[in-house]
DNA sequence: CTGAAAGCGCTTACAG
DNA sequence: CTGAAAGCGCTTACAG
């Protein structure tokens, strides 16, 4: 196998430099304590000459951190996770982590595979964050065994760093916002595509929507609740299945904006269009809403996945201080939302 | 710092099940020569039997390889790219690597960096996925170096494997589509956004624009190249532009769909409409094309994404194979676009 | 075809 | 506060 043919710096040529052993540059280098302010300092410009990082390969293997955390997101193409995905990567580049994409890509079989060897990706990586994964009892049990760092964006009563929006408040109020329309018979289309992991903002959003309705004195009907996943496909299929039961709702509450660009095409497919014959509003404010004229909740993305990535640097820098688990009790932030209106909703 | 407390299997396990050195497991487990097939059959039943897996630190820093490898991407929110990058990184999950985002994130700087320490680079990753990359001599250098296994995605002229689409022939019959249908004032929206890394596929999809213009004896008019970069955003400055210089063009060729749909959106926000005002085309068939109606030239993305992940991984494994570098001289894979005829554009 | 030995570059106890 | 030693789990020459 080739080789590069720059000579690596190594600790060793740090310590010769500055006359301190390698084991004091280690801890030096590492911020860690019962070092000197001399000795650090030493270290450190002789790290600096040498343009010195450490192997992450030894690091790892003698123990220590591999320089890398991993996202882990039920898939990379949808709006919403491409744009957490990437956020969050610049933060951890920009902190010298090198970062690992899981895609779960809505494949039953790659969750469980993956929660199954937690061990194993524990020896790759320091920390991972979780994209609105659902977790069963055993995954969060694995999760905390492995003793890899973990923050979350858009997860829930969850024992590690999150951050998010209030789903069902920002459900509640996009509903409510049709009802204050004076819509009464109103579809919600949200859930999990058939096969696909769940995503757990689906569940808190659908019970924002029927805490909307309950405000207004009406239940859900479970024929007004159509599984959509959060695709524009799903979308789409989930709005010809309406049309298709002929009783079409008077407004419908999309989980998310793509969902709501499925269930507009299918509308402009049957001849119908919003608000004409059915008032629309989405969560997200995708960049294609304003162009579509579709009404919805706005939510800040990158600003979810560069926080919730900044959260898990910082654990892990305390992880390396004395005094593990990783300092502070878990925090949960959850981010502004707010309504956008536009024409795809009216009074009717 | 926590640990995971499954106890390691390691290769000294699988070398006592086997009744094998572990060196002799070594060679079998990686399929190398001068292994007997007893030996090989004993050694992948014990490992089988344990669920060895080798660490991939120990492994990388002994020399072997990482088990990772990373893809590079001018940005990963980009329609084509999160596809791309989803598609590769289940082909690379599937192998059993790791992959490692890098998004240059449309900033400049982030790539000098990167390329500043492709050993760097070299010790973390067995080889890289190159998304759309402009390369410069040094770069290209600077990669042949670092002993890194290389495939690509629509890039050009490159000595590696590499799998694409003829950009210039898309752009060239996306041209003439509007030629034929009477244009004679054609303008093009593409090329690189301000501070962006340049995407090759760019400049081939103008040389093709200007080819399809000569076909007609007709020469590109540098008035009518607008800098729109592959987003959205960039698409709609480069129609307000062109609305705002008083002077329309008849129809106008945009680089890709996202362009388009900004231009489509600028067109909204004066009040006009194409194909009424002027004919749009675009490049790549995009989820919403057929939502806003866009005429496009389609084009495979997923399949782009993996195949190039496949042929990386193929050069991954035959490098361990003796007589290096990688056998086989690159390749390099043309995939089919087609016109999809909609309405964004017609006659005159 | 197979094995004993050295070494990859770090970090972690353990002495000082 | 600092250093010498052992060891993390592999792979690579080098002998057999």
């Amino acid at each position: 196998m080739p080789q590069a043919n720059t000579p690596r710096v190594r600790i060793q040529d740090v310590a010769a430099l500055s006359g301190l052993s390698i084991c004091t540059v280690s801890r030096a280098l590492r911020q860690l304590p019962n070092v000197s302010e001399h000795a650090r300092g030493r270290a450190r410009d002789a790290a600096a000459k040498l343009g010195y990082k450490a192997s992450s390969a030894a690091s790892r293997l003698a123990g220590g951190s591999t320089g890398s955390v991993a996202i882990i997101a039920p898939t990379a193409t949808a709006w919403f996770f491409a744009r957490a995905v990437e956020a969050a990567e610049e933060v951890f580049a920009d902190g010298g982590y090198d970062t690992v994409l899981i895609s779960l890509r809505n494949r039953s079989g790659v969750q469980p595979k993956l929660f199954g060897d937690l061990a194993g990706l524990a020896q790759r990586v320091d920390g991972v964050l979780l994209l609105n994964i659902a977790l069963g009892e055993t995954e969060m049990a694995a999760l905390a065994e492995s003793g890899l760092a973990v923050a979350s964006v858009g997860m829930h009563g969850v024992p590690w760093d999150n951050v998010g929006i209030d789903n069902a408040e920002a459900a509640r109020a996009a509903a409510t916002h049709l009802l204050e329309l004076g819509h009464r018979d109103l579809a919600i289309l949200a859930g999990s595509e058939t096969g696909a992991p769940t995503v757990v903002t689906a569940s808190e959003r659908r019970r924002g929507f029927e805490l909307a309705l309950a405000d207004h004195g009406l239940t859900v009907d479970p024929d007004r609740v159509i599984d959509a996943g959060s695709s524009i496909e799903g979308g789409r299929l989930a709005m010809v299945k309406l049309i298709e039961s002929g009783r079409m709702p008077s407004a419908v509450f999309a989980g998310c904006d793509e969902t709501a660009f499925g269930a507009l095409m299918a509308l402009r497919e049957s001849g119908l269009s919003a608000p004409e014959n059915v008032s629309i509003i989405g969560i997200d404010d995708h960049q294609m809403s304003w162009f579509l004229g579709l009404t919805t909740m706005a939510q800040p993305v990158a600003d979810q996945g560069a926080f919730a990535a900044t959260l898990l640097i910082d654990r892990l820098h305390r992880s390396g201080l004395p005094n593990p688990p990783f300092a502070g009790p878990p925090s949960n932030h959850l981010l502004e939302t707010k309504l956008v209106e536009r024409n795809s909703t009216r009074g009717r």
